[in-house]
DNA sequence: CTGTTAGCGCGTTCAT
DNA sequence: ATGAACGCGCTAACAG
């Protein structure tokens, strides 16, 4: 572990100096730039970015923080924020919370500590929640930004699929190919974005037909994955057969597959499905599921701009289009359907 | 952004007292550290960790490197690794290496310039590569572990699931079941941990058995990804109708599951299909996948814990026992199969 | 028990 | 164009 002094002596100059052209910064001339370049070489010589850190008040690490890196989903995310970052030479600690507000709490805290460049957080699926730890952010100047999701009595910048386009343009198609009684299983929390949005969606399109959804179309499930949507549509299943289940991601589609499946019904024939997301794995089961894709890449571009804007706005909030995926999980229903 | 000065002068006391108590150490008595404690408080002081490490001489990260973070297989491994790196106080930086070893020799780079107290590496699907960098992290002194994979010609510790064992169980099973014709679909490299070790308990079961396998049981795919699973398995079933397909990971198996479905063929009535990882979507498809279980939270501990062993050895070589799932892909045959 | 001092490795003024 | 000196925030060793 050769310091910034060995290379200095070796190469018979000042640490002055050594440190300009290490930095390729102006003013050494070529001839002594060659020989204290060549003497790092030698010496193997990396610098240690603690003290550089330290020395420039500065840090080159963004903090990550995401609910469940077992999704797909957020695997995505964290594949491109990771990618966006390195174009600016910036790290990445990622840390996961397991949609827990005190982990998360915990883990923001850590990555203050560490002195991050900026955060990114993708939240809980709660609507608010104690913000003390947001404001410690603040108060540390430190640059945060949201994505996916958002706490209401927190203002900060955030990135977002446009949900409600990407609702409505889904249950359009629906209602246009003959379905009439549809299903939306929705997170607990139904003031959480990935509720509340996509409801608004959902309830606009069926405004604009002039149609009403069924009287108990929206059904809330504790947690928004595949044990979920398999229970909440069984108990659907139960109470009758409607013309489409929809759901606001592709994990909960697979749970009401599974569920129309084992009460004898079939998808799409029976009963159509639809996802949010479009995760991998939704293209890859053996009935393709329609859904609709969140432009991944486009989310953590501009959340990473964002967050490396100076002029970052506490109020911004950056909107990406959504993208219907129609695939072999729809079906045109009969327009004399069953009530 | 309080410093510990601020702190020191705030309550009385001296900068090294000050440090005694924030770092809970022997020495100050409890009236004096109240006291610092509720200046820290006030101050909202945080302490500088660029600062700390920088006189500590160590640091409290570590490096991850996965090649795909997409695949919820490598998003579990970075879970727990994250969980039980959480566990000791020690931060986890993650990047991804797109399967691609210049890549990784980067994202390595970086790694050791950070000044990481220690490496955790999911390699790329080769057997050898130029291993100058690795050999830098050694002469760096920083502890490095593989995971999943490993380099044949750098000896380091490691940990990876006895996949000769796993094929083993699987093979047999099918044996057992009256499957004769298995085809084995893997990957490039077949010198490759993910090939060579699979291969070998595959012919092992066969060779248990007194039986031995098809002529050309043992197909090479370009990636060991979706796709590849899909071309080589109809590849597979124009020349005739083994009766099973069995593949080194889950994505690959949903692959050929595709290619039979699309053939007009059933699985598993007409050929029985089966993986291995047993990654979350294996088993919520339609048709549940029989896999081989990767124990991913033994591994992941098994790796730190190897990490912060000071008697780390070179040829340290920590396997963990697989898990045979039967599921609904593979289905008993009648031994007068076809040839 | 507590205060003082000397670095950790590097960036950055200032002179020269 | 280059060198000397100071400081970043904190820890550690030594006095007292």
């Amino acid at each position: 572990m050769a310091t910034l002094k060995d290379v200095a002596r070796k190469a018979g100059v000042s640490e002055g100096t050594a440190s300009l052209v290490i930095n390729g910064k102006a003013g050494p001339k070529n001839t002594t730039r060659e020989i204290v370049l060549k003497a790092a070489k030698e010496l193997r010589y990396v610098p240690n970015s603690a003290a550089r850190n330290l020395a420039r008040k500065e840090s080159t690490t963004v903090g990550l923080v995401v609910t469940d890196i077992e999704n797909p989903f957020f695997g995505s995310i964290t594949r491109y924020v990771n990618q966006f970052l390195a174009r600016k030479d910036q790290s990445m600690v990622l840390s996961v919370s397991n949609d827990d507000a005190k982990t998360e709490d915990s883990i923001i805290r850590n990555f203050i500590q560490q002195g991050v460049r900026g955060i990114i957080v993708a939240p809980t699926q709660l609507s608010r929640r104690n913000t003390a730890i947001l404001k410690d952010v603040h108060e540390h100047r430190i640059p945060i930004v949201f994505i996916s999701s958002y706490y209401k009595d927190f203002s900060a910048p955030r990135v977002l699929t446009d949900y409600s386009q990407g609702s409505y343009d889904l249950t359009n198609y629906l209602i246009d190919t003959g379905h009439r009684d549809i299903r939306f299983l929705v997170s607990h929390d139904l003031d959480a974005p990935i509720a509340r949005e996509r409801i608004d969606g959902f309830l606009r399109a069926y405004g604009d037909h002039s149609a009403m959804p069924h009287g108990r179309a929206i059904h809330r499930c504790p947690h928004p994955d595949f044990e979920s949507g398999y229970r909440e549509a069984s108990r659907v299943i139960k109470d009758g057969k409607p013309d489409a289940i929809v759901t606001v991601n592709d994990v909960m589609a697979l749970g009401a597959k599974r569920a129309i499946k084992e009460s004898g019904l079939r998808v799409p024939d029976d009963i159509s499905v639809a996802g949010y997301d479009d995760v991998v794995f939704a293209s890859l089961s053996e009935i393709p599921l329609t859904t609709v894709r969140q432009n991944i890449p486009e989310i953590a571009r501009a959340a990473v701009d964002l967050l490396f804007s100076p002029e970052l706005q506490n109020g911004v909030d950056v909107r990406i289009a959504p993208e219907l995926v129609v695939r072999k999980s729809t079906k045109a229903k009969n327009t004399h359907h069953s009530r």
